[in-house]
DNA sequence: TGTACATCAGTGAACGCGCGTTCACTGATGTAC
DNA sequence: TGTACATCAGTGAACGCGCGTTCACTGATGTAC
């Protein structure tokens, strides 16, 4: 039944829909993710979506929020391979980065300014998945102490910030082509050779 | 000569065009920024600037060409009211923030891919004057000593790297309203009171 | 000082493109009886 | 077991939109003599 030619009725077109999107991202860039594109590669009529999606921004908000899953899951990877706190921060980095540069497109379309005005439930549920995995990892841990003490939730939140600026900002270096001597057509140091040193507090 | 009304010949119609495409940029956003709607907003049409520029990328290569030094500028800016290294580097990564808050649109377009590839002289040459401000200040800085002794261009080279990447990464959480806790609405905190401590090797 | 003429800078109509959406439709499926 | 019918999922033609580009053109300017 799965198999037969020429069904009239796809039978399973909303994940098949998500599924081209991803592998139109992977090989053709942010830009192709049309409509059009993401239905002819299915082998349907551009109009069909609609039965499933709530337009265009639905359907890129669903393969986004697909992306946050997998993001969160390539993080969670190398963490449970280590059982020392401060290697499994360090795991979850390099999950963080890695994933970005195995998926740029997904990773940019991930954090388009387009998708966050949209309040998709399902969205936003798999970015706080995503953020929570690097969340639950740094609380407790800090990277030095400047300036006065911290209430326990501050510091936390202060770690998180930090954490997130250098990883995302990594991430986005990488992808853009604009790290330092990248212009000459060098890598990147690696990212745990340059990530903030951190330790368990007492 | 200059205020002369109904000219035929604008008389100064590229720096005019940039100008447009920064006011367009801040009122308006990335998106807006067509040849048609910079066009009008000096009141030519929308085919008179392929006489100055190699058409639409090239217009946009020269705004962010002009972003990029105000970029370095307002780095600058906080850099001269310091004469202690550290404080100076602080000031220029508080530079870096201030430009991506005031100037949202500007930023994404100077770090914009398409651009990227373009390989247009003077946008190379406004990106590596923006850069070289931060690299000159973090030369010969550190902010931990983990691992292998280093030589001092490699420690240049990681310094670097890690500064941009911090501080491109909480610009870009900031302007995507990505930052932690910024989903319930509330602001992050300040850069400098996540942004990781150097010192100075002796 | 005047004239001829080449060059420069801007015009505006037309074009082709790909996009998302709308709309009337139709084939397939499921359910009530 | 069969039939009627409502509902669901997909079709395909048409539409309007804004885009960058092309093209023949024209008004203004500068220069040679």
């Amino acid at each position: 039944m799965k198999n037969k030619k020429k069904n009239y009725h796809h039978g399973d077109l909303k994940p098949a829909l998500i599924q081209a999107g991803l592998e139109l991202l992977e090989e053709q860039g942010l830009e192709a993710l049309t409509l059009r594109a993401i239905a002819a590669r299915v082998g349907v009529s551009h109009t069909a979506p609609k039965n499933h999606f709530d337009g265009l921004l639905g359907l890129l908000a669903a393969i986004a929020a697909e992306g946050f899953r997998r993001h969160a899951t390539e993080m969670r990877k190398g963490v449970e391979a280590h059982s020392n706190r401060v290697d499994r921060l360090r795991a979850a980095t390099e999950g963080y980065v890695r994933f970005a540069r195995e998926n740029p497109a997904l990773f940019k379309l991930m954090f388009s300014p387009r998708l966050k005005g949209l309040g998709d439930p399902d969205l936003i549920a798999a970015g706080s998945e995503s953020y929570g995995v690097l969340r639950g990892i740094a609380d407790g841990l800090e990277w030095d102490r400047p300036g006065p003490a911290r209430g326990p939730g501050e510091e936390a939140l202060r770690t998180e910030t930090m954490l997130w600026a250098f990883a995302h900002g990594y991430a986005s270096l990488l992808l853009e082509g604009h790290g330092p001597a990248q212009s000459d057509g060098a890598p990147m140091l690696d990212v745990l050779d340059v990530m903030p040193v951190f330790h368990y507090r007492d």
